[in-house]
DNA sequence: CTCTTTATCAACCAAATGGTTGAGGAATAG
DNA sequence: CTATTCCTCAACCATTTGGTTGATAAAGAG
């Protein structure tokens, strides 16, 4: 499945220096040498940040010494997986709500032929 | 800065047996124990991932031994660090595109006075 | 073609991660 | 109160990760 994709994505995003890579690419493509300059670890570790975050499908590049370039399509796979529970876990919160208005309602000892609860 | 705590969320996401846990929470709180039943790894690593998960704030519980509860309002915090770089990305294409655009417009070898571009 | 610049590969290291087992600490049942 | 059940803590292990330095490959400039 894409299950293993959406691993190497978030396991990408989890390092501050790959999200801030990503940002910057975000406005502007750039090569490895410009990419690496602000950061105080060495150009190799940011080549292989750049290489986790390429394995991850959220940057690619034509050839070896071309600017790198961000694919803005991988973020639909998280944003996917993200709104899905999100909603999920919403509407749950709201079930959830409405269930204890019920009860609220049905607490005051009056307890009239209102409300049969079929359960 | 939450710099910190997107990190964690995101690490925790990385992990596909704590994403599962995440997917079963949205449609019900459960205990530790029925949340590990499913999974051929022992009781404790499962209450590892938890713990990795409470510690993002993706999850919550009231005490030990009660059910464990999505926190659903961490999504937000995803989404809208996802959103703001692929809104930002995207915009970048469609000026890319504009401009790709104006030269094929100007390509044709006719140079005559229309479309100055005011650089 | 040769030189210089730019990026990657390789080997290594310390720390973090995901798993194990065994012992111990809380909650609940009796 | 005591016993049992459920969960966590501790120590350990293998693997991965993020970093280093040094050597090497590929692209451009001369």
């Amino acid at each position: 499945m894409s299950e293993d994709r959406l691993s190497r994505v978030f396991a990408a995003l989890a390092d501050p220096t790959r999200r801030d890579l990503v940002a910057r690419l975000a406005s502007a493509d750039a090569t490895v040498g410009e990419l690496a300059a602000p950061y105080d670890v060495s150009l190799q570790a940011v080549s292989k940040h750049l290489k986790v975050l390429e394995e991850a499908g959220l940057v690619s590049r034509e050839s070896r010494r071309a600017p790198v370039r961000l694919e803005a399509e991988v973020f639909d796979l998280m944003t996917k997986w993200i709104d899905r529970y999100q909603q999920q876990a919403e509407e749950r919160y709201q079930r959830l709500d409405a269930l204890l208005e019920e009860m609220q309602e049905s607490t005051p000892s009056r307890e009239s032929a209102r409300e049969q609860d079929a359960s």
